[in-house]
Parts: structure tokens; sequence; C-alpha cells
DNA sequence: GCTTAATCGAGACGGTACGTCGTGTCTTTTC
DNA sequence: GAAAAGACACGACGTACCGTCTCGATTAAGC
């Protein structure tokens, strides 16, 4: 969920109109993901991040429209603060590389640092489709780019057929790992593996 | 989540203290249904339910702990007046069958109708596990098993292995549709006959 | 400036509809006028007002449309709880009378428990039209009453011609003490009765 | 109160340092003015002045103390572009000369341009003690310097007695003018006439 | 049928948070 | 260096709802 986005690197803000207090931008994002994880999301309040924050209200509806743009953008900052390697791993397995990643994936949200924020989020997107939107073009179509990339890569090696469908492929592989962490079902790795397993199996033979 | 009302086979009094107005219950659900279709999640209110339903907001304070709780009541009626028949069709063909069944579920997930409440509901329930732990239990559990009994049967017609892990069967079936409706993706019939095909390919031969 | 307004006596809001919390109104009286007289009137706040009197703001501004009302509200009160004689002394020699109402008024003026409410409270009303309206209504009216009965019991004595303005005899008599109160310069009982002795000779001698 | 700027006698600048911008402080005080007299002192804002005038917040701040202070300032500017013969009429008969003076305060006071400004003046001023000095100071002062020596001729040329109170005069004539102009009352050079005629009846008789 | 106790519509109450406005200070850029 | 511009921390505004708490007025149960 956090790899490395690179698109918009800098949105250039350096210009002369609003000069805008980058440390007050930080405490902001690092307050609200901190709060967020304390109190949920539903009892997260703009007060609440600006008084953690040692900032004025008006400082965050300045810049941003809503609570959940803020944890978004929370989100962002670290996703951006992430590793540098943006690509899947390519061992020339595709069926070992994703269960590494699977597995990975299962970690990420099951740990007790991610899960609530990931929640909190989800539960903004849920009802601000704009937000969604954002979160889609920022976030989710740059992570499927990287997944589409190694399935294509498998299937030109020959280990998927010519003419699969690399988004079904991607929305079969993950989903089930959502769904499961959404409807707060046991989550582990080896179900991560039989997902794999049968997913492949299902696309290689249809 | 205390004082949950009877659900529908017991349409008579939980003992002698509450003498509960039927006629406002209904209205508070109805109330409440249609304003989450209108304003969303965010902006319904307790408040707004009870004038609505011409109601005093005690008598919604009194029956239910949370607006969360009250819609889901809403949806529990809405699904209690449904059908009479809960189980999937069984005509022979397992593939005929589930791409019938997906398409209706696509049906219903892309009908404006009810969108709107069902995104609020998973609002609701992604921020409060109690709810969530009610709605697994009283809606997710009972669809699940009638999914369970259609595949044990196509199990035992020899149209699925007999080591089948159905559980697992039910998430890669269902799941898609669920994630791409949350993400706001496209969701056509034709997406749901794509999932069936491919992973009962996958099902088969794994 | 405060003797007992004999008009209104209870609004009369026993009815059904408003059950207005009796012990909540006072609080919030006796609060305005201790703020007021602690911080004056531009740094009177109705939170403040609030917080002290242990009270939610919204019970404020539902029974008063500003922090100039409820202060009027306050003077009212404080004025409803004074004597109850309302008439102004008549032992037969004007001048005494009045030289005693004078001096009275002015050591009340100079009193620094009713200085800063009142000057409070005339600023109110310098920019609010409505509120000074209520103040002549409720307040001055009956005063200004109470001035000319004894004015005109004197003029009936002979002690002033026949044809006397009596208007302009108060006018006269009351407002040099309240120019001198606004424009906060020394405000002595002599000066009171050399108003009242020039005044006086005045109105004779027309 | 500090740091003002220098009244009409000196256009020239203080010292060397302060290279005030003319244009600008007298684009304040005109917006100032005209704002005062669409929205009453208590809309009244700094913001809005300084957009009014196209000016910056600080350059207000720069050098004034208050907003107080500004209309202040806004008044004095008025007052300076005014007549330049300071004194009151001297025609020999104080009668005439005060009945001239007294309609012709009515007439200002009653003038809608200067009502609105002036009870914000004195709005401000009833809770800025510091404010209301300067004011005693540089235009009541002044003023009453002027009654004072029309009185005192009066007084040598024997229309008033030898003994006579001028301080004591100059509050009897004028008071009961602003009295009922604060407390919003009728206004009428009728009015003037019989103060005059009152009070001077009562200072020779006294 | 009469009593009585819980429920009902209504809405005031002490609170919390909202999103906006204005304060007075500060910093950046321009003249 | 003063000035226009405007971001900033702060505090108050007036509003919306929260969940609790009275109020009569139904209203059905059990006497």
């Amino acid at each position: 969920m956090a790899k490395r986005i690179p698109s918009a690197p800098e949105p250039a803000r350096e210009r002369s109109g609003p000069r805008r207090n980058e440390a007050s931008r930080r405490a902001i994002l690092t307050a609200a993901f901190a709060l967020v994880g304390e109190v949920g999301y539903a009892r997260l309040t703009i007060e609440g991040i600006a008084a953690r924050a040692g900032v004025g209200k008006q400082t965050i509806y300045r810049w941003w429209p809503s609570k959940g743009a803020v944890l978004f953008d929370a989100f962002l900052a670290l996703a951006e603060d992430g590793d540098g390697d943006p690509a899947l791993p390519d061992t020339g397995s595709l069926e070992a590389d994703l269960r590494l990643v699977l597995r990975a994936t299962v970690a990420e949200l099951v740990d007790p640092r991610y899960d609530r924020p990931m929640r909190a989020l989800s539960a903004a997107m849920l009802n601000d489709s704009g937000l969604a939107a954002e979160y889609e073009q920022r976030l989710e179509a740059p992570m499927r780019e990287l997944k589409r990339a190694r399935l294509a890569s498998a299937r030109d090696a020959g280990e998927l057929p010519a003419d699969v469908d690399l988004d079904l492929a991607i929305d079969l592989l993950w989903s089930p790992l959502q769904s499961r962490w959404l409807a707060g079902g046991e989550l582990t790795p080896a179900f991560a593996d039989a997902v794999v397993e049968t997913v492949l199996a299902g696309l290689r033979g249809s």
C-alpha cells in the first residue's frame, strides 16, 4: 500500500503567492496520523489535529477541504517517505514472487500501526467520491501499474497465457485480502498462498 | 449494541414491560433509509431522522445505541421484507448458477437506490466493530451459508474437487465484485462472468 | 437608575411550550454583570458568560439576541430586585428633594460597582437602536414618569409656574450629570446642588 | 495611544526615520469614516478598513494602536478641514448668539452623515479611557475654551452676573442636547431655544 | 372501567465541534 | 526602510448535533 509514488514529484508551490509554512504542514499530517490511530476516524476532529500540531484551525482549513483530505495527505507523505524501489520482485517465478508480495500485504494489513489509519481512510473515501478519485489517481493507479508490469513480464515469459486479462488477474489476486481485512476476518499467510495458487491455476487454465 | 429488537420470526414483544410503538419504529427505519440516500452517512443525524419520522429523539435513543445501529436495522427490515426463498438456484450447472447470482449482485450494487445506503452502512461498520460483528452474524453469515451449501452441492455432484476449500472459493468469487464496488470502478455483468469462469477453472485445476 | 419598575410584572411564560430553566437564567445574568465589571464591555464574550455561568452557549443564544441584550436584562433584574418604593421623595420643598435625589444619582454614577456595567450598557445601546428603544421603554420612561410626577406636584403647589415645561425641566436637571459622567469629568454633590439651584431659578423666572 | 500623528499645524514629518506615506494615511482615515457610517462601530474592522483603503493591515497597526484611534483621527482630520474661524459669534446679544450656535449643534447632531460616525466614536470612548482623554484634550477642551470665552465676554458686558460659574453654564447649555441625541429623542431648534432661554434666566437670577 | 406506569412527541439543557471571521504579529517581496 | 500582501497562532463567533433530562398527553395492562 505504500511503496513510493513516482508521479508528481513536488507540486511546485515555490511561487510568490502562497508562502506556505512547511513545518506546520508536517506537524498537521503527523498529528492527524497519530490521532486517527488513537481515537479512530469518527472521533478525529480538526480541532484535535490543530491542538496536537500546535497550529491554528484556519491553517488546516486554508489548505485542506476536509479531515478526510488531511488524512489522505498524511498517507501520501508516508508513502513518499517510503523506499525508493518502486518495482515488484521479479525472480523469474511468478508464483514465488506473488506469494512474497501478498504475504507482505497481509503483514501490513494486520499491523496494528496501519490498521486503524487505513480503516479511517477507507471510511473517509466511502462517502467522499472526490477523495476516492484522488486516492485512485495518486496511490492506487501507480500501484496497479507495478502489478500489471510484473504480470505482463510473466505473460511474456510464458508463465501466463498470451491473452490473459491482467486487470482481472490483479483483482482476483488482491481483492480477497482487502475483503477479509474489511470484514475483520482472519488474514494469514496461508490464505495468501492459497489465493495465489488457485488464481494462477485459473488464469493458466482458462 | 444492547436492547436489539427481535428479528422477523418473533413479532411479539419481548416481555410485559415495554409497550413499544411499532408505527414509530417503522417510521424511524424508513426515515433513516431515505435520509442516508439523500445526504449520505456523514450528514445523517439522529435529529434529522427523528424530525423526518415525526418522532421524539428519545424514542430513537431508547431503542438504538447509535445511528449506525438504526441504519443496520433499516437494512435488516429491508432484507426481511424481501424474498421468501432464501436458497441460491441449483439447476445442476454450477457455472450457470453462479453467473446468474453474480450478475444479480452486480445489478444490486450498481442500483443507485442501494448504492448510497450500502456505502453508508459500510462506513458505519468500518469504525464500529460491534456493528460489524452484528452484521457478520445477522446478514453475512446466513448468506455465506447459502453460498457454501450451493458449492457443497456442486462438490458432491463432482463439479468441484472433493477437497475444495469452500470458504476460499466464496472469497475468490465475491470479493472482486465488492472490491470494485468500493473503489468505484466499473462493474459489469461481463466482469462477473469472467470472475466465475476463471475462479472455477482455478478451483477445478488446483 | 434602579428604583423598581412597575411595568410588566411577570412575562407569564408558565405556559406549556418553553420550559425555561430559571436557575440558568439567573446564573447567566449574574455572570454577565460580574464579567462586564471585570473586563469591560469590549472584552465581554458570550463564551465567557456561558463558562462563568456553567451553561451551554446555546442556552444564551436561545433566549437573547446579543450580548447587549443579556447585559440589559442583567440591569433589569437588578432594578427589579431593588426597593419597592417607586416614588421620589416629596417633603414639600422641591429644591431640598431634588438636591437629595441628584446627590444620590451622583453617588450611584461614581460607585465603581456600577460605573463599568453602566458604561457597558451605554456602549451597547449606542450602536443598537433596538436595545436603546427597549431601555427607553422599560427603564427610562418609568423613571421619567416619576420625575414628572414630582415636578407636577411642585407646580401644583405653586413652587413652579403653571406653564412650566416638565420634560425640559427634567432634561435640564439630569442631563448635566449624565454628560459629566460620560465625559469622565469630576462629579460631585456640590455640582448637583449648583445644577438644582440654577435650573430651578431659571424655571421659576422664565 | 502612542505614536500619534502630528496635528494640523505641523504637516511635516516628525523626524527623519519614518517616511510615512501620506496618501495611505488619508486613504485609511477616509475608509474608516465611510465604513463606520455604513456598518456601525461594532462591525468596523481593521481588515475592512485596510481592504477599503487598499492598504496592508500592518500599515494601520504601525501608526494607530486601535480602531478607535483610527476613527478618532478620522474625526480630527474632518475637524481640521473645517472652518478657519474658530471663534463663536459675538454680536453683542448672548441669547441670540447662543440660539444660533445651539441650533447649529442640533442641525449637526441630526445630520445622518455625522450621526453614525459620532455614535461610533462615542462608543469607542466609552470603554477606552485613553481615547476619551485624548478626545477631551484635542477636541473638547479647545471647543470648551471658545465657549468659555464667549460667556466671559457676556459676563464682562454685564449680560451675566460677575460671579457666574462658566463651566456650569456650559454644561447646562450643551448637555441637554447631547443627552437627547444619545437617547435618540427628538432634537429640534425649538428645544435649543427653550434651553437657552431657561438656562440664561437661571444664570442671571441665581 | 379505572388506575397506573411506561412510551410517546416535544424540546430545553450542558457540551463538543463545526467552519468563519477578525486580531495582532510575522515574513516575504516590491518599490 | 516603508508598504502591499497575506500566512500564521489564537480566540470568539453563531450554528448544528450530541446524548440526557424533564415535561404533559396518550395508551395499553392489570387490577
